[in-house]
RNA sequence: GCGCCUAUCGUCUAACGGUCAGGACACAAGGUUUUCAUCCUUGGAACCGGAGUUCGAUUCUCCGUAGGCGCGCCA
C-alpha cells in the first residue's frame, strides 16, 4: 500500500523548529516511499487560528520546498464527523457520558480495564502498557466540541494515514489513539515517534533558548536548504559519514529505521557552519537574490559604490556565513557612512607613524596612472622596499583607512574595488582625523 | 507519586558481540594568506555506574543513577 503520511499543525502564527523538523521526517518518508505527503490544519483553536496564521505556516513550508499532495484539510470543516464518530461510539456503548466536575455532561470513551496495551513504533521498538494505567478519557466537551483524541484519529482515519510520524512526546497519547481506531472500526497507522529536540540544558527548546521559529532563521539568514539539511541530521543520520546532503540524497537516504530515539540538542553553531557551506556553493544570480532583501532592510542600495555587485561578490560570497551578515561586512562598500571598529583603530591606527605610512601612501596611490589589484600591488611592495619595512606595517592602516574594518577582502582586492579616486579620498580624510584627534 | 522512554567526545552522530571506538561542528596548536574567510597538517576530547549472560561486552539482560515525556472537558 502506497503510504500516506502528514503533518497536522495548529496555526498558532509561528511555526517551532521541532514542529517542522516532524514535517521534513514526514516530507522525506514520503517522498523516500513515494508516498503521499498530507497538511491538515488543525485550526480547533478559533482565537489563535487565524487567517494570517494559517497563510504563515504555508509560508513556512513553501520556504523549506515541503510541497503537499493533497488540499488542505482543516480540522474545523471536519466538525460533523467528528461528531458522528461520537455518536456511533456512545451508541455501541464504546463511550458513555458523564458530567465530571459539574460542568455539564461531556462524551468519554471507554479503555480497557485489564490486559495490556501493545504497539510496534518503528523508531522506539516494542512499547506496552498495562491497561489499568490508561484512563478512561473526554472525546467530546460538556459544549459540545471535540477533543483532540477524538478529532486527530477521525482526520487520520478519513485522510487514509498510514504512518504516523510525530514527536515522542505523544507516544503515551498511541496508546489511546489506537484504542479509539479499533473503537471505530478502523486499522490503527504504524507510528514513529522521534526524540524531541532540547537545548544545551536538556531542556525542550523553546524562545528562549534562541531562534525557535523558522520564520526567525529566515529572518537571520538562514538558508532554507542549510536548515532542511541541518534538521534532517537531528535524529537521523544516513549511516555513513556524509553531512552536507542534497534535498535528493537525502531522500534517497531516508529510513525511519535510522532514526534514533534519543534526545537531540539544537547547535546553532553547527547550523551556522552549514549555512556557510551552503552560501558558498549557492549560484550567484540565487546569493544575489537573497542578499537583495538584506541590503534593503538596512537602507542601502542595490549597488555597491565603485565597481560592480558581482565583483563585490567574488570577494564577499566566501566569506559569508549567514546572509544577514553580508551589509554589516562590507558596509564600506555601499556608503561613504560607516563606523571604524575601534579595536582596529587603537592597533592599525594610533601607533607612532602612522600617519606618516599613510601620507607616503597617499603619495603612491595618488601618482598611478592605472589602477587595479596588480599595480596598487607592486606600489605598496615598492614602498615597503624602500624603506625597508614589513608589508604588514603599511598593509594594515591602509585597510584600516579605506573600509574602517580589520577584516574582509585581501587589501589590493579591496582598492580595486573601492577605486582610486575614493580610495585615496579615504586614505586623506583618515589622515586629517588622525591630525584632528576626532578618531 | 505512578507509568513510559532515553543514556557514546562539550555538541550532532557512526560502530550485524571481537574496531587503535570512526566522522562532523566547536576548541587548541602549526602551515598558507597583508587581515578575515577558505584551504592543509596536527592535537586534546566519549562508551553514566554496578552486577550478570558470553571465550569476549559500548552493543544483550537486570538493578541503580540521571534526564525527558505522560498522567486535562490543552493540543
Amino acid at each position: 500500500m502506497q503510504p500516506r503520511v502528514r503533518f497536522a499543525p495548529s496555526p498558532t502564527g509561528n511555526v517551532h523548529i521541532g514542529n517542522i523538523r516532524a514535517a521534513i521526517f514526514n516530507w522525506l518518508y514520503a517522498r523516500h516511499e513515494g508516498g503521499k505527503f498530507l497538511l491538515r490544519v488543525e485550526d480547533t483553536d478559533l482565537e489563535r487560528s487565524t487567517p494570517e496564521a494559517v497563510q504563515t505556516l504555508l509560508e513556512c513550508m513553501e520556504w523549506l520546498g515541503l510541497n503537499f499532495d493533497e488540499p488542505i484539510v482543516y480540522q474545523t470543516q471536519q466538525l460533523n464527523v467528528h461528531l458522528a464518530a461520537a455518536e456511533k461510539l456512545l451508541a455501541e456503548g464504546k463511550a458513555y457520558k458523564e458530567d465530571k466536575g459539574g460542568k455539564g455532561e461531556c462524551v468519554i470513551f471507554r479503555m480497557p480495564k485489564e490486559g495490556t496495551l501493545t504497539f510496534t513504533d518503528i523508531v522506539k521498538g516494542a512499547l506496552k502498557k498495562k491497561a489499568e494505567d490508561v484512563q478512561d478519557f473526554v472525546i467530546v466537551r460538556s459544549d459540545g466540541s471535540p477533543v483532540f483524541h477524538l478529532a486527530n484519529v477521525c482526520d487520520d482515519i478519513t485522510q487514509n494515514i498510514t504512518h504516523v510520524i510525530r514527536g515522542d512526546d505523544h507516544v503515551e497519547n498511541t496508546f489511546k489513539h489506537i484504542e479509539l481506531f479499533k473503537a471505530l472500526g478502523a486499522t490503527p497507522p504504524q507510528y514513529a515517534h522521534l526524540p524531541m529536540i532540547v537545548n544545551n540544558m536538556g531542556k525542550p527548546y523553546s524562545k528562549r533558548d534562541g531562534a525557535a521559529f523558522v520564520g526567525e532563521f529566515r529572518e537571520q539568514g538562514y538558508l532554507p536548504d542549510a536548515l532542511f539539511n541541518f534538521l534532517a541530521l537531528l535524529g537521523w543520520s544516513p549511516g555513513d559519514d556524509r553531512e552536507i546532503m542534497t534535498r535528493d540524497e537525502l531522500v534517497e537516504a531516508f529510513t525511519l529505521s535510522r532514526c534514533n530515539s534519543a534526545a537531540a540538542r539544537f547547535d546553532i553553531k553547527k547550523l551556522t557552519w552549514m549555512n556557510g557551506e551552503y552560501v558558498t556553493k549557492m549560484p550567484r544570480a540565487d546569493f544575489i537574490a537573497a542578499v537583495a532583501p538584506c541590503l534593503e532592510a538596512n537602507g542601502l542600495p542595490s549597488a555597491p559604490l565603485g565597481c560592480s555587485l558581482d565583483a563585490l561578490l567574488d570577494q564577499m560570497q566566501p566569506r559569508t556565513k549567514k546572509l544577514s551578515d553580508f551589509p554589516a561586512n562590507c558596509l564600506y562598500c555601499f556608503t561613504e557612512d560607516y563606523a571604524f571598529d575601534p579595536k582596529g583603530v587603537e592597533k592599525r591606527l594610533k601607533p607612532d607613524g602612522t600617519i606618516e605610512i599613510l601620507q607616503q601612501v597617499l603619495e603612491k596611490f595618488k601618482g598611478l596612472s592605472t589602477w587595479t589589484q596588480e599595480s596598487t600591488d607592486v606600489a605598496l611592495h615598492e614602498l615597503c622596499a624602500a624603506v625597508e619595512a614589513g608589508l604588514g606595517a603599511y598593509v594594515h592602516p591602509v585597510r584600516m583607512a579605506v573600509s574602517g574594518m580589520t577584516e574582509g577582502p585581501g587589501l589590493f582586492d579591496l582598492l580595486a574595488l573601492l577605486g582610486q579616486e575614493r580610495s585615496c579620498r579615504r586614505i586623506a580624510d583618515t589622515i586629517t582625523r588622525l591630525q584632528d584627534g576626532t578618531l
